[in-house]
DNA sequence: CGTATTATTGACTCCATTCAAAGATAGTGG
DNA sequence: CCACTATCTTTGAATGGAGTCAATAATACG
């Protein structure tokens, strides 16, 4: 695991990542403890549940999945983590994470180290503050996915899809066509639905004229009527 | 609407609200800006969705629930707030509340005020790091429900009642006797179930010798046997 | 090229919902 | 204090959406 002095300044992902409310010479303070990581691959795990918490990390690219174990031994994926977006904040509270974070295929990512959090809490109330702002979207992203949960099959593969083109997007990649990092069994474990539903409703869409399927290849080729699946309907 | 000076230092809440993990100097400056509000009633709002955002919220008595609104009309009951808890988190990120808050049953609040969490921030290093500890609980929480969300309806709801035995138990209550503040159709909305679900199965709670219901008033009869509902079975 | 993983499709089953109707509780005003 | 009403709860019967089981097909990988 080797660890590098990295230039927030110069990013790709700046004003997307941590420091987009932030100065510059607030992002300078921060680039000078931020640390880059090497590479992994998928099913390599960036921590796992029960690790200590080493700090917030940003993903530079790639994507990555957060994964929670019940008590009957399985596995749930919180949530889906794309180029530009934060993670590890499952490890606050605790000192030690509650959940496992795992590549869903090669990616990069940036760590602000934990024993820096402190001293930087103090000097840059700008960070504080862009820290809780992203706890507060965490929030909203988790009331959006609580409602989810008591809608039909058929709805929350539309969210699923139309949340990824716009996460995409604003991260500067293609809104309407993009390849899914993640198989049809973690999509369905996901979105609390079974893999064949999946598989069976991404053929309704496609035969509705929504999408195009193409293996793990996405084409959203309506996306305002993919969003009216959310509105319409009692 | 009526603000006036409390002192954290002598509320019974003490230990158990935010000053948790504060130095008695810390407190006292924290009481200096902490306003008290009056009494609600049963369906009063202690904010709506969209209102401006004032501060976190500490409830001192009673109860309430967070409440989202889908594109359907439908609410959605995403949290319940006991004493001693924090609300408000729906705010932080936007400025603007993204769930309602409303009153279970006669309440009391305090309020942290928005325009000091800035300063506090940089005078008080503890209570970031309190605050962020919160946010990691939340981010615990939300990864149960999830995890639940997925599982059988007798889970949900056993997890449901042990998790307010222990909330109850932990802020000075009795752990096997309480009354529930929501009505069968609030507790099927937050757990994603209908009412009548919820009904036969408190029913059959109680004969299976789980549970004692009379109305709103439940008894934990056989606390581990609720337990093994959510760990046994494949 | 062969093997393992992933995806599709069909048939059947079941848990929880919905619909419906009756019963209990709490609150209100005469 | 009791009758009256609105709200909440219980219980039964029928329906349906999504899961499970199973077998085949397509991809990816070594």
């Amino acid at each position: 695991m080797t660890h590098s002095q990295v230039s927030c300044s110069h990013c790709s992902l700046d004003s997307l990542c941590l420091p987009r409310g932030l100065s510059q010479s607030e992002i300078n303070d921060i680039s000078k403890v931020v640390k880059a990581h090497k590479t992994l691959q998928r099913g390599d795990f960036i921590y796992h549940e029960g690790d200590r918490f080493r700090g917030i990390l940003a993903i530079k690219s790639g994507s990555a999945k957060l994964v929670a174990n019940d008590a009957h031994g399985n596995e749930h994926i919180i949530s889906i983590l794309l180029p530009g977006e934060l993670l590890g904040f499952d490890g606050l509270s605790t000192e030690h994470h509650g959940c496992a974070a795992i590549a869903l295929e090669t990616m990069m990512f940036c760590i602000l180290p934990a024993d820096s959090l402190e001293h930087l809490f103090q000097t840059l109330p700008g960070l504080t503050r862009e820290l809780f702002r992203h706890t507060g979207e965490k929030f909203l992203e988790d009331r959006n996915q609580r409602v989810l949960s008591k809608r039909p099959a058929e709805e929350r593969l539309a969210y699923f899809l139309i949340s990824l083109s716009e996460r995409l997007h604003r991260r500067g990649f293609s809104a309407s066509e993009f390849k899914l990092s993640l198989t049809r069994q973690e999509i369905g474990n996901h979105l609390g639905l079974a893999l064949e539903t999946v598989s069976r409703l991404l053929k309704k869409f496609q035969d509705d004229g929504l999408i195009g399927v193409r293996h793990r290849f996405i084409t959203l080729r309506n996306p305002s009527a993919l969003r009216n699946i959310l509105q319409a309907r009692e």
